[in-house]
DNA sequence: ACAATTTTTGCAATAATGTTGCAAAAATTA
DNA sequence: TAATTTTTGCAACATTATTGCAAAAATTGT
């Protein structure tokens, strides 16, 4: 847990390492609120702003832009190097349960643009019922 | 201009006519603070949230997610029926100039989720450069 | 292991964003 | 045009995000 932070050369502290665990602990990705709202973390809301924020610039994790005005964050399983995110999976939000999923298999795909537009990145979400919420 | 509101069974009043002006003669998508900093606008901030939701509501416009945790608006171009949104196609935000635009005739792909899944909606949006912005 | 340096944290203050209740104003209905 | 319904704007409040700065913690070099 801690060489990921080493990695990336961050100091070791016990709010990276208690953040860091409550994403490799939770199957989906995480809100803002997530993090600052559970129990046993006890730091300040700052703190969590400015650690989300800087494991976004090395690469940690990744931002999920969702429809309702939240940003969530989730862990990038490939290496990503800093700022630059190999962010080219889909992500899965459950009508049900709300929880977030990375379908890290599932690539996006290329689409054709207009004349004249040049892509740089894509990023595709797709919302429906996760494999739990299915009897 | 009135007839989309007549349409939607919603009362012409003069907030709502500035703001759906104000989509139509606008090439992008606009975020909330767009419309409420528009010189010529004048309602209040309140005014603004609720017509963009009724808006929403009736199918008139539809929101666009952002990774800057901001929710973009636009027009819907194909008649979308109340909360029923026909929003398949894909979103171009342009690196350059900000501008996020609808590219209504790309449709967003299908893609083949993981056993277990089942998909309802889909969205992608694609950043890079924009036809204007090129030279 | 310890002192010096750098980085991170937490607090306070502030800004920005979003929501709700209610009375006045405007729009629709009849 | 009067009665009814809807919408607006104000005020108050709630939530979310940002910044400066001193104290605390982590890292570095010896």
């Amino acid at each position: 847990m801690e060489d990921i932070l080493k990695k990336n050369g961050l100091s070791i502290t016990e709010s990276r390492k208690k953040i860091l665990d409550l994403f490799t602990q939770s199957e989906g990705a995480l809100a803002h609120a997530d993090i600052e709202n559970h129990t046993t973390a006890g730091f300040d809301r700052v703190t969590v702003y400015r650690t989300l924020q800087t494991f976004v610039e090395k690469g940690i994790i990744h931002q999920i832009p969702t429809i309702d005005n939240s940003v969530l964050y989730a862990l990038c399983k490939q290496a990503c190097g800093g700022g630059h995110h190999h962010d080219d999976h889909v992500h899965f939000i459950c009508a049900q349960c709300g929880q977030t999923i990375c379908l890290d298999d599932v690539l996006v795909p290329e689409v054709k643009l207009p004349r004249g537009f040049k892509p740089a990145q894509s990023s595709m979400t797709v919302t429906g019922t996760c494999k739990n919420c299915r009897d």
